[in-house]
DNA sequence: CATTTGTTTTGAGTAATTCAAAACAATTCG
DNA sequence: CGAATTGTTTTGAATTACTCAAAACAAATG
């Protein structure tokens, strides 16, 4: 927000257009062509990163009525496997989607309101990737899930 | 197997009475009520950790025919309250369920065959109740699983 | 602008799980 | 020990999240 003058009313244009240039960037050095419904949901995923295939959809319907929500689907599925998102399912949850790929960050899920935050990983990169014993396995990615109470939620669990 | 002696056809009775009755106690301190189905799905879990709702069912239902589907998630859904089992959702998976309660282990899933293993905790106990910035969660749990292939499937993979 | 290739829509199907009411069985108490 | 109570299982249906397939359609290529 520092070079954009608020007085200037095609800012706001000008940045969405600017963006949407740079979601459609992404999309086509993934490989993938660049459809109305595949900027939508990528928008959406940029504001809302931990949304689910239907919020996607509630969003990505206000912009654009006709997308079906098999759509959505279809996008989530191409956008996973040309690693433009990830895609996490925290235990009792649907499918959760962000586009912060190519890390190995971790989540942290709020066991009451279910809001889901960005974690890095605990300590530097290895333990990540070390259990105490591989079992012969060839261990190719550690998945981290830490639970407990978000700070509103403790507030709220406080004063009823 | 070191002290039954072979020859004695009620051994196997006397144990299989034995482990019963060390079942229903589990069941009766745990504060329910021992059913046959209770019983049933504790000795199959204790001789398949890690299996779904469908897989427990069909092995209850070769001691116990007229068990349901349904009793099955009846019997899982108490037995994760009152603490007996624990109840893991590997991503793409069905839930899966163990007697292993209490200590806080993980488990490695493999990607190729889907079975998967206990873990204990990577480095010690703290790390995993110590996410790198916790953003004012009360955590409460962490969770660990580790993806890779397992011994087998790199065998497999190796020479198809 | 026509072709090709890939994407989306439409419509249907599935797997895993949950819900609810009635039938039934384990424990409790007289 | 038998009746009452409480909790469990059965039966039957519903729901959620997701997948599949064919036809209609749109983006990229030349």
């Amino acid at each position: 927000m520092t070079k954009s003058d608020p007085s200037d009313e095609t800012a706001g244009l000008r940045l969405a257009a600017a963006d949407a240039g740079l979601l459609a960037d992404s999309i086509r050095s993934a490989g993938l062509k660049v459809t109305a419904p595949r900027l939508a949901v990528l928008r959406a995923l940029t504001d809302m990163p931990h949304s689910n295939a239907d919020a996607l959809f509630g969003a990505v319907r206000s912009d654009l009525p006709g997308t079906s929500l098999q759509a959505i689907y279809g996008v989530l599925a191409s956008f996973g496997t040309a690693g433009l998102v990830r895609k996490i399912e925290p235990a009792g949850s649907s499918a959760l989607f962000e586009r912060r790929v190519g890390d190995n960050h971790h989540h942290i899920v709020c066991t009451r309101c279910n809001v889901v935050h960005d974690v890095d990983c605990a300590i530097g990169h290895a333990p990540c990737l070390t259990p105490a014993d591989a079992l012969g396995f060839d261990v190719r990615a550690a998945e981290v899930i830490y639970w407990g109470l978000c700070a509103q939620c403790q507030l709220d669990t406080a004063h009823p």
